[in-house]
DNA sequence: CCAGTAAAAGACAAAAAGGTCTTTTACTAA
DNA sequence: TTAGTAAAAGACCTTTTTGTCTTTTACTGG
């Protein structure tokens, strides 16, 4: 039950879209990649996949870039889980058994089933755009250096 | 914060070695890696460490095999991850910042932190002796078939 | 002390995850 | 309508993880 790096990138910057790109600010890899301290070109791979997976949008050319869209907006972070890595890697035993469950659980399952459930609801009960703005209300920032970048002054 | 699945097996097979071996019980690789259903020669390997580890004892020869001492049984599932994985893999943000504490929290810090003391609690609180015993009280089978091969009646 | 057994050691192979680079396509503004 | 910009696509590389194989070493029972 845990997820790849490329799953944490996505939540990480598809949150980030959220808080600061829009259809009329949209924002390249490059300037998401940097200030989220994740390789650029690894992000282009990912964000081809979320917009495919229509969990965040794109337009090519100047003044081009990835952006949340109205339905994006809606879609939850288990959506994002979903797209990159398959929802059950969430769901799977923790120490790996294929047959794990309350009938037959594995040594920790009750220690870990409540969690799980806890963290699932939290992923799927609110739309990214609630979670991110609950995010920024608490004052919480989602980069990894907590310096922003000046974005907010283009355009 | 997830486990390879070189810890899961270690955690698996140590349980299992709990349950089934002694000092004048040693159980082999082979007979191990079938009960628990993972490649042999990979479990041997992860053996070796886990030896060098003190975490489980071996003999070579006829009759060898593994076991647990006395001193092995006084571990926690906590020293296996420590020794395979290292103990940071538990306690690495969810999203993978590296710096997420509950002054600068990542989006998800607050619904995974208690699930990581609960967890890790459980996992220092009792010697690998004592969780074994736990979980064959409460029924529990710790392999992936449920059926157990005929190691009890050698010898 | 010899034959056989089982782990130790370490080289090797395969697969997956992570990451990079180049070319093509689409769009926009001048 | 053209030049430049930014994503799309896909080939490619690297590292890590997982898994295999062979040889050596240690022990035991006869």
């Amino acid at each position: 039950m845990m997820l790849s790096r490329a799953s944490k990138y996505a939540i990480l910057s598809t949150l980030f879209l959220c808080e600061h790109a829009s259809v009329d600010k949209k924002i390249s890899v490059k300037v998401i990649a940097e200030s989220i301290d994740v390789p650029s070109p690894f992000l282009a791979k990912l964000f081809q996949q979320l917009v495919r997976g229509k969990i965040i949008s794109s337009t090519k050319g100047p003044n081009g870039g990835f952006f949340i869209s109205e339905e994006n907006g809606k879609k939850n972070v288990c959506d994002i889980i979903e797209n990159i890595d398959g929802l059950n890697k969430l769901n799977d035993c923790f120490l790996g058994l294929n047959e794990c469950d309350s009938k037959n659980p594995c040594p920790v399952h009750f220690i870990v089933e409540p969690f799980k459930n806890s963290i699932m609801g939290k992923f799927r009960d609110k739309t990214i755009m609630e979670f991110a703005k609950e995010i920024s209300e608490k004052g919480r920032v989602l980069t990894l250096k907590d310096i922003m970048p000046d974005i907010d002054k283009k355009d």
